[in-house]
DNA sequence: AATTCCAATTGATCTGGGTCAATGACCTGG
DNA sequence: CCAGGTCATTGACCCAGATCAATTGGAATT
């Protein structure tokens, strides 16, 4: 049950760059980050950390998809972020996670062990600066989605959900707009967690997107855009943005 | 109709101590801070900055209410954040605002020029590093409250928005919880935009914990929380928490 | 004291999305 | 090939909260 160590690979060879952490970090320091970096697999609904557990490392997610959620007592859950691939998890200073980050499907990471990163970070202002931004771009992530929770309907909800998606994919691989094609890494439910609906209004909708044709859908998770911006339209967004936490 | 600057009262003897920033600065920082600090008051309804505005300061809530507020092009608006005494303003690093900040009532600022606040924080690791607790606490908030606009019922909002302005007032003033009594900043309208509801609603839900007995009502603003455990249960609340952003 | 405001309350009605329940569409393992 | 499981779709009905509209209650103005 419990994840594999892999390796110790060098942050210069590392499969993701880490935009998150030492993009911009000379040879010596990315030396300093490999010896205590060390990467690690989870499976699809594996938890990575559990909310309130001790957190011994921070890091960047590599591949695949990981959710970050919330629950009350009574069994309510909201998901208050979603982790791609680069994308940073845990928090420097904090000892216990917040929140319940779970993987989607197969989840690479690789990890930092925590005290040593902060004494790093102590040493290097340019990390630490790197980590403020990153904060400040997953504190814009967050207030945008309140947008969409408190004041968008559940078809502008899921034409939101998909167009940040998509856009994300996107900057990846093509270059503009125009027609884009995604897998969906996360279950109706799961959907429904992220938008504040149940599972059968997300999937009411997404058959309605299908029908009136701003969305394809090949089996039940491969999604076809023909065009984003009648999508992005649908979305009722007038943020360019398109951060993602 | 501009603002008037006041003044360059000394950190040290700042109305507020600047927890947000130079808490933990030693004199000689204090001393730096000061010469590129300025005191600045809005009115009731005055915008302190408008999204997309150039930014050229960061500073402090000294005291009065702000919001923060997203706008659709249809009108619609969601709330992201409530600024009170002591919450800090503005982001090093962006030049742009990402919303429009308005005074609710009569608020006091603290201003740094932004420029040289930056260059201070290069060069002062510790106030780079209060900065990202900051924003992390801030990020806390923000995702406490998408749990609030995705799930839960118009009462629960309501309670929860209570039991966060009064705890946060209470820990001002008085110690623990029990009876609390505090001044509501905003209006129903305002509720409403925070909590992703109707004005109407709000007026519903706060007449019905008023006859439920969990809440007195003086004049329409003064509340008085007879108990404030009976209310934090009614918000369906398990975070001990109460960061507001 | 009468006249405007404007915030807030309250009522009547409507509806988007929730709830409950049945069905379909793939998988994977025996 | 079928049995059982998971995920998704679709239908029928209901209700919390939105919408539209009228009224109240202060505080400020004349």
């Amino acid at each position: 049950m419990a994840a594999p160590v892999l390796s110790h690979v060098k942050c210069a060879d590392c499969p993701i760059r880490h935009r998150a952490v030492c993009a911009r970090c000379n040879a010596d320091e990315l030396d300093e980050l490999d010896t205590v970096k060390y990467y690690r697999s989870y499976e699809a609904g594996q938890p990575i950390v559990w909310s309130g557990d001790q957190m011994d490392f921070v890091g960047s997610v590599v591949s695949g998809v990981a959710t970050l959620t919330q629950t009350m007592e009574d069994g309510r859950t909201q998901m208050v972020g979603l982790l791609l691939p680069s994308d940073f998890v845990g928090r420097p200073g904090r000892d216990a996670a917040a929140y319940n980050v779970v993987a989607t499907n197969t989840v690479m990471m690789c990890c930092f062990r925590k005290k040593p990163f902060e004494e790093l970070m102590a040493r290097t202002p340019h990390i630490a600066h790197r980590l403020l931004e990153m904060t400040l771009d997953e504190l814009d992530a967050a207030r945008e989605w309140m947008l969409v929770l408190g004041r968008k309907t559940a078809r502008e909800k899921i034409a939101s959900l998909l167009s940040i998606i998509a856009r994300r994919d996107a900057s990846l691989n093509n270059g503009p707009l125009g027609r884009v094609e995604f897998e969906l890494p996360l279950t109706r439910e799961a959907m429904a967690d992220y938008l504040g609906l149940t599972l059968e209004t997300v999937s009411r909708q997404v058959s309605a997107l299908k029908k009136d044709g701003l969305i394809a859908l090949e089996g039940k998770r491969h999604i076809i855009v023909p065009d984003m911006s009648r999508l992005m339209d649908e979305a009722g967004d007038d943020s360019d943005g398109g951060y993602l936490v």
